[in-house]
DNA sequence: CTTGACCTTCCAGCTACTGGAACCCCTATC
DNA sequence: GATAGGGGTTCCAGTAGCTGGAAGGTCAAG
């Protein structure tokens, strides 16, 4: 199975793929002309990991699911454990946007948004006057 | 007005000003030797830079943003155009996080997290089973 | 005169790729 | 055999927005 091949099965581009290479996730065998040569399990793996960066895993968590995944006998709550982190840090993250999300609404609802030049937005920015709370 | 003190009433770090200098966000002048001299209207500046950015704005739209805060003629509908435009950019990435957060939240708890290696949450990143909807 | 805190520049590195150049390889066709 | 095309390969640079660190100049105090 060369590049592109493997790269249509898994849904990730073929940079991608020799980038996850050269980052030792993958290790495709090679042919004769130099050529990669990607066996059945290199596809299931890079299929993993396009799921896991889609999920937002980090390429480092990556890393330790793929170990966990290929370890018959890992233990499903150190599995669990990294997915939690990571939904902790998701959590965390909508909380921060939701706090900006609110103050942005405000700003933008507190400016006419007219030909005029005076802007609360501008006013919030420059911290000259208090903000509409 | 030397960096470190420009750096403590803006809430900027000094490197982070020096490399705002070296994109043209703001052109301290200088002293005889060599030291960066900034005025209180580059403090201003760096104060509404240091907000613009904690609001989330990119570089490039903080340049906008300065921009028409400098220019007194300028309408106050081209600032909300820009915190609107990036007000949706925000709503959009909260609603992707919290699609996110839902898949990863139905992992964890379909994981038993304990020492067998049976695990949903792998099960799913490889695509072998289908996931629990 | 030395010490220590400041300042300067420049280079490297971070995340996770992505684009592009320059070049090799393989197959098919004329 | 030449050529055209569609693969593949490597390596370098760039993205966003800093941040750390090295090497060295400057300044005020003791």
């Amino acid at each position: 199975m060369n590049i592109s091949e493997v790269a249509q099965a898994s849904g990730l581009p073929a940079k991608t793929i020799r980038y996850y290479e050269e980052i030792d996730l993958v290790r495709p065998a090679r042919g004769a002309n130099g050529y990669r040569d990607f066996s059945e399990q290199d596809a299931h793996k890079l299929t993993f990991l396009g799921r896991s960066r889609s999920l937002g895993f980090s390429i480092e968590e990556c890393r330790t699911l793929l170990s966990l995944y290929e370890d018959r006998e890992r233990a499903s709550a150190d599995v669990k454990s990294v997915a939690a982190v990571h939904l902790d840090r998701i959590a965390e993250k909508i909380e921060e946007l939701q706090a900006l999300k609110a103050t942005l609404e405000t700003l933008v609802h507190s400016c006419h948004g007219d030909g005029r030049p005076d802007c609360p937005i501008l006013d919030d920015l420059a911290g000259t006057k208090a903000a509409c709370a």
